[in-house]
DNA sequence: ACGAAACAGTGTGCGCTATACACGATTAAG
DNA sequence: CTTAATCGTGTATAGCGCACACTGTTTCGT
């Protein structure tokens, strides 16, 4: 394993998990002594976040970001302590804020809402899915989401505790379906040589693995066309209530099938523990 | 980018993808000329994932496998076509498959023990989610459990990419959740120098950062006392219904309610669903 | 039976990676 | 003006995935 964030210390009174939180919110102690610092942590993640946009995650590496800069690579270790930190506040800062709903409708589309705009940040960085989360929201920008989706179900009748199982339970289902969806988007693109879509090519793969002897329930959904690229007639309706995720349409269902199923649970519980509230 | 797995093709008449497939079903045509091959890609696997276990994903190389095979690097190449495609068939070996949950409960039990299953597998083996998934379930294991889950919602009253809708929810959710926890777990057995958990660094970050301006329902949440590593008296009733996930009690609670919610969800939606059926 | 073709495993080498370390140049504190 | 801290650089190391050429083995076509 590589760094250990676990207790470990520097030299001076901060652990190495407090200068990371410290870098991640930028609380810059001005240096004292030595010549001024050329770049600024700001520059560099926003470099790095140029080279990832434009080539992928692969193609971030020190070298690649320092060339960008005008630097050397070693240069960037005064600002950054790893790559793996330059990752992470990338991460964060590549996201970016959630976006301003307003007062607009009930709390229920206000979440959507908020969870169509996740999936859109991942949608145009891909790359973004590609980082690992490493532990809960920390950064500015993850905490600001977590703070738009608290604020979302503000009225939801739930317990605070309960508010965040719930923000964490969603961000974690969107981001995977979306992970789903982006790569699904991505090999369709890159496929060039036979007609067929990456979509039909699953579909292939499991009209032929997918034995109704061992995976009945996987079959008999093969034979329903359920993962047919195109849905069927019939089929999965397509963005039912006009819900556009911008991602392939299956996906989009998907997450806003399981989204309202939750909010639904949501609601029925909030009411009923209201309900009992009320004659206890 | 590396290799995108589009429509390339390597000679034969079979796409890049088709070969990765047949690789991850194991579905070998015997080669008709030269020396008996000496491994098999199941010792390759298994030995990759010893060292993964042993040592953690980092620590897996082709030439860490090779040695521990008895043989050199670029043996390995002749039974996988990349290391990216190892870790693949490393992912599906290695979660194992799924629990045989009898016809003992409800689908509600059974979907929650499927899911306290693929925790448990999470668990003991916390660099698998450090694998990202690449696309929709298509091993045999992973294949699996997807059919596990639809299984358990066989007769919850859902259409077919309606169940498929909410276990790939589950599924992400689920992930992403245990990710969290197995990651405060670990740095919480490597947090040696200072008395306080990551937990309890991680709620002293909060109370640092999130600043009731601008982040008032995170603030209020770090008032409660909600992300304290010990729930505090009257704080979350970790595991409730002795619901235990063998995580940290946090997280394990939080899944645990998410789940209810989006089960309850389900449920009121069949029902009202199966009730309009019955009254057109 | 025999040449040819296919295949297994090895050795070498390339380009790339993160990053440790020592060094000169620069700046501010005492 | 000394001294200590810092910035940026140059150099070096250990490791990585993997392309390629090569030897030796096995089996097919004839």
């Amino acid at each position: 394993m590589a760094t250990q964030r676990g207790g470990g210390d520097g030299g001076d009174g901060r652990s190495e998990i407090e200068r990371h939180l410290e870098l991640l919110w930028r609380v810059a102690e001005r240096p004292r002594r030595g010549p001024r610092p050329g770049l600024t942590v700001e520059e560099i993640v926003s470099a790095a976040v140029g080279v990832a946009d434009a080539d992928g995650l692969g193609a971030v590496s020190m070298q690649r970001v320092a060339a960008e800069l005008g630097y050397t690579t070693m240069s960037l270790y005064r600002y950054v302590q790893s790559k793996e930190q330059l990752v992470e506040l990338m991460a964060d800062a590549a996201v970016g804020p959630p976006p301003d709903i307003g007062e607009a409708a009930g709390w229920r589309d206000r979440v959507e809402l908020l969870s169509r705009a996740l999936v859109e940040c991942n949608r145009r960085r891909p790359w973004l899915l590609r980082v690992e989360i490493v532990g809960p929201p920390s950064g500015p920008m993850q905490l600001a989401w977590f703070e738009a989706y608290l604020e979302a179900l503000a009225e939801c009748g739930l317990a605070g505790y309960e508010r965040v199982a719930v923000t964490l339970f969603i961000n974690g289902a969107v981001r995977e379906l979306a992970r789903i969806a982006v790569q699904i988007e991505q090999a369709r693109r890159a496929g060039g040589v036979s007609d067929e879509s990456a979509g039909a090519a699953y579909a292939a793969a499991l009209r032929r693995f997918a034995v109704p002897e061992r995976f009945p329930n996987v079959a008999a959904l093969v034979a329903e066309g359920v993962f047919d690229p195109e849905p069927a007639d019939g089929g999965p309706v397509a963005a039912p209530d006009g819900a556009d995720w911008g991602l392939v349409d299956e996906i989009g269902a998907d997450i806003t099938f399981g989204l309202r199923r939750l909010l639904d649970g949501v609601e029925s519980y909030a009411r009923e523990r209201e309900h009992q509230a009320g004659t206890a």
